[in-house]
DNA sequence: TCTGGGGTCCTAGGACCC
DNA sequence: TCTGGGGTCCTAGGACCC
């Protein structure tokens, strides 16, 4: 059997633990430069607010509705995380990380043991611990865990928040309970086409012709399919090193010089390549876009993309934001409003790992000077020794209005009890 | 005025090889 | 008249996830 344990609106539920006059009021948390709703309490969901609503335009509904709106605090919600995957990991030898709220784990083995308890005594734990609530799902697959789960999380009253799948009329019933565009894996495009040829649930997608999945949906379909079915065939995944890294990043006003634009392609080059250095990568290639408002259809639109190889791996940000400069420079034309920008690095290899070339190497000083800029960093806060070509008077990273406190991460936003 | 950011996997098609 | 067959590698783009 598998299990899946998910955080209810995890972003909320942050919030929640340390502001305890949250409990029982519709809450909302935006994403970065406070654009969107990605994450709502149970009360906003019950106003109608949906994921992924444009801020801007709630911002009366917010006010008449007494919704409490937060920046997303992502300091916060990681180490909340990290406390929640520390405990679930010590129900299991084998556990995937799925995401920031989400963990599979594999319960083999347990056939001894009554997993219904266990999976309570998780749910306790987490919550007394932690201060988040959780619902788990288990069946026999990673895919009906994920529809065990949205049962524990629909139906708090009769589940307690867990729910087994643990017999073939429960199964089907779950099956049929699942709306085909509600189910893992079964993105927009595969749910217009499931619904053109009669597939309106889980369970009319088990009864396909496989042949028509394969053809229709590729092996990601053909996979799923059997593991609906209950034929385990996703298994754990193993957690590995990242293959691309990305910093983009939309901004708050138009740009339409090339200087703009390289100080911001800087600044990106340079977060990209710290978080190589972090994992210990360099990088063989990397992509640069830019693109100009695409909600606006009365403007020009333009969205070049270019890939480049680089001439050596290397992770060095003064290198990084030199190729990276020299790419935006091959796409970018006058007369368009930029909107967003990005620089992604891919092609991954070792740091040790250092191929000599005939002709152009890296230069060996700058490992040692990435080191020191990385210590100062971490000692003295983050972007404190910046390229000359960033921008040094910028000090603010996004617009993040109304931000909570890092209570578990910062020791000056550390919270007081008054006795 | 204002609409996020960061990932993964798969496939088709081009370029190349003998 | 008629122009093979079997590979590999790479990349862009689509679809999906949270």
């Amino acid at each position: 059997m598998f299990a899946l344990i998910d955080c209810n609106n995890f972003y909320v539920s942050c919030e929640r633990v340390f502001n305890p006059k949250l409990k029982a009021k519709p809450v909302v948390v935006l994403s970065n430069n406070d654009g969107c709703v990605i994450a709502r309490s149970n009360e906003a969901k019950a106003l109608g607010i949906p994921m992924g609503a444009p801020a801007f335009k709630y911002e009366n509904f917010f006010e008449q509705n007494k919704v409490y709106v937060f920046s997303a605090n992502f300091p916060l919600y990681g180490d909340m995380s990290k406390r929640v995957m520390t405990i679930v990991s010590d129900h299991s030898p084998e556990i995937e990380i799925y995401s920031i709220d989400e963990a599979f784990l594999k319960l083999s083995g347990f056939e001894r043991f009554d997993i219904n308890a266990y999976a309570c005594s998780m749910r306790d734990k987490v919550l007394k611990w932690t201060g988040i609530p959780v619902s788990i799902g288990i069946a026999q697959t990673k895919a009906l865990t994920k529809i065990a789960n949205s049962i524990a999380k629909k139906f708090p009253d009769k589940t307690q928040n867990v729910y087994i799948i643990d017999s073939e009329e429960k199964k089907i019933k779950a099956l049929k309970w699942t709306k085909i565009e509600d189910v893992w894996r079964i993105g927009r495009q595969n749910a217009k086409k499931l619904n053109s040829i009669g597939v309106n649930n889980a369970y009319d997608f088990t009864l396909l012709d496989s042949n028509w999945v394969r053809k229709n949906m590729t092996v990601v379909g053909l996979r799923l399919q059997n593991d609906l079915q209950g034929l385990p065939t996703l298994d754990l995944e193993a957690l590995q090193i990242k293959k691309n890294i990305a910093t983009t990043r939309t901004f708050e006003k138009n740009y339409t010089e090339i200087s703009e634009l390289k100080e911001r392609i800087t600044t990106f080059a340079v977060s990209c390549a710290e978080k190589l250095r972090s994992q210990k990568s360099c990088c063989n290639s990397l992509t640069v876009f830019i693109t100009t408002n695409k909600h606006r259809d009365d403007l020009k639109q333009y969205s070049p993309c270019i890939t480049i190889k680089l001439p050596f791996p290397t992770n060095s940000s003064i290198e990084i934001a030199k190729f990276a400069n020299l790419a935006l420079e091959r796409i970018f034309k006058k007369d368009y409003r930029y909107k967003k920008a990005g620089v992604i690095v891919h092609d991954f290899s070792g740091e040790d790992a250092l191929q000599i070339k005939l002709f152009k190497n890296r230069d060996e000083r700058h490992l040692p000077l990435m080191q020191a800029i990385d210590k100062l960093n971490l000692t003295y806060g983050q972007q404190k020794i910046k390229l000359g070509a960033q921008d040094t008077k910028r000090t603010w990273k996004m617009k993040q209005e109304k931000l909570s406190p890092k209570y578990t991460t910062n020791l000056s936003d550390i919270i007081t009890v008054h006795c």
